[in-house]
DNA sequence: CCTCCGCGATGACATATGTCATCGCGGGCG
DNA sequence: CGCCCGCGATGACATATGTCATCGCGGAGG
């Protein structure tokens, strides 16, 4: 039997790939998360040999939870299960340590069949996403840009983020200017929509 | 047997809540549909009891797919699965002729109590997502002010959106200023997140 | 009939934003 | 050691954005 642990955060979509996976004769869903720390620890208690893992979660993130595991349950392999296939977050996941790459609208039977493969020792990763994450290589924002432009984000002024991040408005402004530069954006808000469908943010 | 229509467009997520379903002995799913327009076909085809809409899909989103079953299928009662509890889609799926409005993050068993309830003929709202409609009241933006704020919300300039929208730069200011007071924004995008967080867009 | 409201536009104005040059500090690296 | 790079800052400048007053048009409704 493969024991999986899954984690997901909305409940009904959780307790559908439970279903799913139920379905399926040599596999067992012996745990269920909401978020990354329940994952870590759902995980610690029953040790399976796969943590299936949604990276959008709030709180620790998957991705966050899959450098946890790799500390915390070495015997457990990590298969990240995403709705969305950006360039950084498969390049961070596989950074992480996850073995396995999946999106959320490749076909349902493609699940149990990948989590197989893993437990044969293969990697699985989608050709055409891997192609994009070396194509776009890595991220090119510095540490201190990724956070003025994810405070960017919400709406905030010039002025809300220098506040929040302890840094004057000139500072925050040229921050800015360097991420719009390096995203090949116009203004702030295309450069934060840009970072994120690159998955930079 | 309760037959059911089940529109999702991300695969995976579509084949677990069928394999959810499936686990129902009253509950037969006869058909799948990827977005709005396959799903009002397949449900033509197969005249379900119940036609389960996700709202976010590409092409026809699920309101609107609600609308024109309510032609096509009279007898075809629908119901609402979505991931965002936004005010807004509520409103705007009750007067699509939707019967009932669930949300992704409540429990999975809640799935099917809702669907034999709704074939019992009741309603199914959360009173929580209910109350939050009411009050927030219906969509102060006029149409030509959602179309602007709609345009603004990938990044596009003034200047865009005017050739876009056929419109002099100085009516696209005067309309996002509109927008930006209606919603209590600071600038656009705040508006522009606001009104998504409420469903007005 | 008159009024209100949405649509579309113009012009003027005050700020906010984006860009650039330039500075100092400090850590890593050949 | 000298160089580069990230961090933080300042000042100046050109645009972009947001606000306001005001106009005309046309349809809906008291």
């Amino acid at each position: 039997m493969i024991r999986v642990v899954l984690a997901e955060d909305q409940s009904m979509v959780r307790g559908a790939l439970a279903s799913l996976l139920g379905l399926e004769p040599d596999i067992e869903v012996v745990g269920e998360a909401a978020n990354g720390d329940e994952a870590v620890a759902v995980a610690e208690a029953t040790r399976p040999d796969i943590a299936l893992l949604d990276i959008e979660m709030p709180g620790r993130d998957g991705i966050a939870a899959a450098e946890e595991l790799r500390r915390r349950v070495p015997g457990c392999r990590v298969v990240i299960l995403t709705t969305f296939g950006r360039p950084g977050y498969l390049r961070r996941a596989m950074e992480a340590g996850a073995v396995a790459f999946l999106v959320k609208d490749s076909p349902a039977r493609d699940l149990a069949a990948a989590l197989r493969r893993v437990l044969r020792g293969e990697r699985v990763i989608d050709p055409g996403l891997a192609a994009a994450a070396l194509s776009a290589g890595p991220n090119p924002l510095s540490p201190r840009e990724r956070d003025v432009l994810s405070a960017a984000a919400d709406g905030s002024t010039i002025n809300d983020i220098a506040l929040r991040l302890h840094l004057s408005e000139g500072t925050v402004r040229n921050y800015l200017s360097a991420a719009i530069q390096k995203t090949g954006a116009r203004n702030r808000i295309e450069a934060v929509r840009k970072a994120q469908a690159q998955g930079w943010l």
